[in-house]
DNA sequence: CTGACGATTCACT
DNA sequence: GTGAATCGTCAGC
């Protein structure tokens, strides 16, 4: 099985600050979440605070499937000054803190009123590895850098203070270009962590590219 | 107001 | 494999 290690991957910061390439409100507005969560997969995840650019091509992505998904903090319609973030439409990001460390960073995405939302689980470095670095407070690059959704958040700068913010402004933001994901290098799993949602626990939403090294969990290669 | 706990990570055995 | 870290959120009183 041919492995796909983007590790080497570079994109320019012209590319990366492409108005012309980020999803637009109809990407993140589809009904779908499945469809969207896959096709997050390959796409770019772009931060820019304090003129600190950095950005990773997203390697797995998980949906949580709103108020029928027992795993969603958005389960049953439940409504909290947290989740309200959820009801705003696709395009917004919702960051919440779990285990009181880690910040997980969602793509809302559906209409307004409709809380979908993607956990974006990891992704592989490509621009601002130095930033990244030196926020994570380690000195080489290997996989753990953004492997794992906190580590992620961590190495792109993203905390709780930026849920709510729109994925189509400056600071946060996706782009497309026109990296190729091929369907069959694409693998649909349970979700990681969501035991208590009794059978919903089984639903294979969570997406990731085999095979990458920038994967949560040991057994991505199969 | 209080207590329980989490869409995790990492160090250690 | 096990356990600690650490705090905002939320249900319940």
């Amino acid at each position: 099985m041919e492995l796909k290690r983007l590790y080497h991957n570079k994109i320019s910061r012209q590319i990366l600050c492409s108005d012309a390439a980020m999803l637009d409100a109809s990407f993140y507005a589809r009904n779908n979440i499945l469809i969207i969560a896959e096709e997050l997969l390959g796409k770019i995840l772009v931060t820019r605070f304090e003129n600190k650019l950095t950005a990773a091509r997203i390697t797995e992505t998980e949906a949580y499937n709103g108020i029928v998904d027992k795993a969603s903090h958005a389960y049953n319609g439940r409504r909290t000054n947290r989740t309200e973030i959820m009801y705003k439409p696709g395009g917004t990001a919702y960051v919440y803190l779990c285990y009181g460390i880690h910040h997980l960073f969602d793509v809302v995405t559906n209409v307004q009123n409709v809380p979908h939302a993607i956990l974006i689980r990891a992704a592989e470095p490509v621009y601002g590895i130095e930033t990244m670095l030196k926020r994570t407070g380690k000195t080489t690059l290997d996989n753990s850098l953004t492997k794992g959704p906190g580590n992620v958040s961590k190495a792109l700068g993203i905390t709780t203070k930026h849920t709510a913010a729109s994925l189509n402004g400056k600071e946060i933001y996706i782009i497309d270009d026109n990296f190729q994901t091929y369907k069959e290098s694409i693998i649909a799993s349970p979700r990681i962590g969501v035991d208590y949602a009794a059978e919903d626990a089984l639903l294979p939403y969570r997406f990731y590219i085999k095979g990458n090294p920038f994967v949560s969990g040991k057994n991505n290669l199969k």
